[in-house]
RNA sequence: GGUCCCAUAGUUCAAUGGAUAGAACGAAGGUUUCCUAAACCUUAGAUUCAGGUUCGAUUCCUGGUGGGACUACCA
């Protein structure tokens, strides 16, 4: 309608003011809730053409659309701003239209659609996964869901780091304390117990730390210095060199963290097409950075660590390679993406990495450009806010991380607590409860992270629970329920709720205004693709399902007594439903026919 | 020091350069013989400051203040 109107618009100008205007000129948006009106027309770039004040130009305008466009009911002008009403029939017809298409997303299809990477979570190994790492694999997920709809091809894909010094330093503490402890013996899982040995590892560095202080040495000296730090570092060595006992100490670990990992992935229900390891492809990465030197794109230093020169793209100098030879975080990147693309040929790799590596990404990229990878031009930094807790930033060593495992298992628990309490259960069966609270847990935790502009940080109290109420994952659910069990009772009452509507048909503002929203869904599904927004679909259903509620309030569904009008109203809720249910879809949440 | 990001009701979040800045939680009040009250409806309450561009600025530009990130032979 939108394109019908501007167009309109253009032809209103040509035949009053005999001029001849692009249509990007033409400012059509929605109206706002308080006008009356369905669009709205900006009037003030128009004004150089009419050269008359911009209620005038309105009004003119308002005519031309009344007389000259069947479905312009009328038209009203406050200021520079021209609203439009549109008749109701249009709006019946529209959504017949609507409703009658079964593939939702048809309409938010991307005009090229192409190949396209997604790396998230990106774990290390040394410790489990937290807060932080949830609003990453969400994003991620999420990511991948709205590209799917939008027709590209999806490759979600995950890279584990785990090798590297961090890794180490569990290792390290684990022989000196473990005692032979393993996943089994203690009953933990996987990923915390080797979390809890990098816990033990920083403990003991501090302790080595404050002594080597305490002789005069600066902070920094004393952690290169620190017996167990220099421990570490040939332990690295060791394992880069493929010492036997070494390797088997650090699969078996891995392996316990493995299995933590996957259990959380389960949990948050996100899940991988290619999992790459950094401990596969580091000596690639290597290889590349040897050639590249010898293409003289790069430069070794006298104590042998090779580094690249990026002061003429505006970064610094940066090193590729330790002087001992080992890899660095950047090595082992610039080896997996060119692993990717042999193996993809991918047309975009979107990395979701949070914004404190935005140098990083910078850094990557021009890196691979220099050494003449056209590809890397595809390479895009999703780049996300942190959470931080009300005290500040997220802190491993000072054990103020939220811990995922544990925050999941809170939802879950708010979720139980809260239905207990409104006590709607019965007729559920224990799995059936189970499942519940499993879906509402998770859809409060999902869409609380999901709803926030991902390029922002965000913040998380723990000390308030995430709500159930308001602006939430639930309210969306519960309104699909409702929907749900509507049409269970017209089920029972034998309402046929799928008899052919009418042609015509007198429909109320409340259906309209519904009706409005439900258009808007493929674009604001687009809208989220290319701007990588999660948050545009979160907000939407919340809207979406804002004005459902006010209209099941408002009118009466099984109760209305002409059977046309009963029969339109059914299939508006059936339709909102569907969009709820594909809405929050994207985001990785799934609905409860019954709550 | 350098580079970058952020600043909106008491709180957590919205707002393609457009009208009277939206929600939610919290506060005060109301709605149930009626399809699920995890809902609906009232009321009070906000753009960090100073300039500039513009018919029009929360949005763009400059500066100040406040907060954060990065600037490792960590990842």
């Amino acid at each position: 309608m939108e394109k019908i109107l501007a167009r309109k618009v253009v032809e209103a100008v040509k035949s009053l003011y005999n001029v001849d205007i692009e249509e990007s000129l033409v400012q059509i948006s929605d109206t706002r809730k308080d006008f009356t009106g369905d669009y709205t027309l900006v009037v003030f770039p128009l004004l150089r053409f009419s050269k008359k004040s911009p209620e005038l130009t309105a009004g003119d305008i308002g005519g031309y659309l009344r007389e000259n466009c069947a479905d312009v009911r009328e038209y009203n002008v406050i200021k520079g701003f021209l609203n439009i009403v549109i008749s109701s029939a249009w709006w019946y017809s529209f959504f017949k239209d609507m409703a009658s298409q079964k593939e939702l997303f048809a309409r938010a299809v991307a005009a090229k659609p192409g190949t396209i990477m997604v790396e998230y979570s990106s774990p290390n190994t040394n410790k489990p996964l937290h807060l932080g790492h949830i609003r990453n694999n969400l994003l991620g997920y999420s990511l991948c869901k709205i590209l799917e709809a939008c027709g590209h091809k999806v490759i979600k894909t995950n890279i584990v780091n785990d090798r590297g010094i961090h890794i180490c330093k569990s290792m390290l503490a684990w022989q000196k304390k473990g005692n032979g402890e393993t996943p089994e013996s203690s009953g933990m899982k996987g990923d915390h117990l080797v979390g809890k040995y990098y816990v033990v590892f920083e403990q003991e560095l501090k302790l080595q730390v404050a002594e080597l202080k305490e002789k005069g040495l600066s902070e920094e000296e004393a952690r290169n210095e620190a017996p167990l730090m220099k421990e570490a570092r040939e332990m690295l060595l060791k394992w880069e060199a493929g010492d036997r006992e070494t390797i088997e100490l650090w699969k078996t670990m891995n392996s316990w963290v493995y299995a933590g990992f996957d259990e959380t992935y389960r949990l948050l229900g996100v899940e991988f097409d290619k999992i790459y390891y950094e401990s596969e492809t580091y000596m690639f990465g290597k290889d590349i950075v040897l050639d590249a030197l010898k293409n003289n794109i790069l430069y070794q230093k006298e104590d042998s660590s090779i580094w690249v020169d990026l002061t003429e793209e505006g970064l610094d100098n940066k090193l590729l390679l330790r002087s001992d030879g080992t890899a660095v975080y950047m090595t082992q990147d610039i080896g997996t993406a060119v692993l990717r693309h042999q193996e993809y040929g991918f047309d975009k790799c979107i990395y979701v990495v949070g914004n404190e590596q935005n140098y990083h990404f910078q850094v990557l990229k021009s890196v691979l450009q220099k050494i003449g990878y056209p590809w890397s031009e595809g390479l895009h930094h999703f780049s996300y806010g942190m959470v931080e807790l009300p005290e500040g930033k997220m802190k491993s060593r000072e054990g103020t991380v939220v811990d995922a495992d544990d925050l999941i298992a809170e939802m879950k628990d708010s979720a139980k607590k809260v239905s207990l309490e409104l006590g709607k259960l019965t007729g559920f069966s224990g799995e059936e409860k189970e499942d519940l609270y499993d879906k509402l847990g998770l859809g409060a935790l999902k869409y609380f992270i999901l709803k926030v502009d991902p390029k922002k940080n965000m913040l998380f109290n723990p000390a308030e629970s995430i709500d159930f109420n308001g602006n939430t994952g639930p309210f969306i659910q519960y309104t699909y329920a409702r929907i749900k069990s509507v049409f269970r009772k017209a089920e029972t009452e034998g309402i046929d709720n799928d008899i052919e509507l009418p042609s015509v048909l007198d429909i109320g503002d409340k259906e309209i205004s519904l009706i409005k929203l439900l258009g808007r869904f493929p674009a604001t599904i687009s809208e989220a693709s290319e701007t990588l927004s999660p948050a545009l679909v979160a907000n939407y259903c919340y809207d979406l399902a804002k004005e459902y509620n006010q209209f099941y309030h408002d009118m009466s569904i099984l109760g209305e007594p002409d059977v046309n009008v009963r029969a339109f109203r059914l299939k508006l809720s059936g339709y909102t439903a569907s969009v709820l249910k594909a809405g929050v879809g994207l985001l990785g949440m799934e609905m409860p026919e019954r709550m």
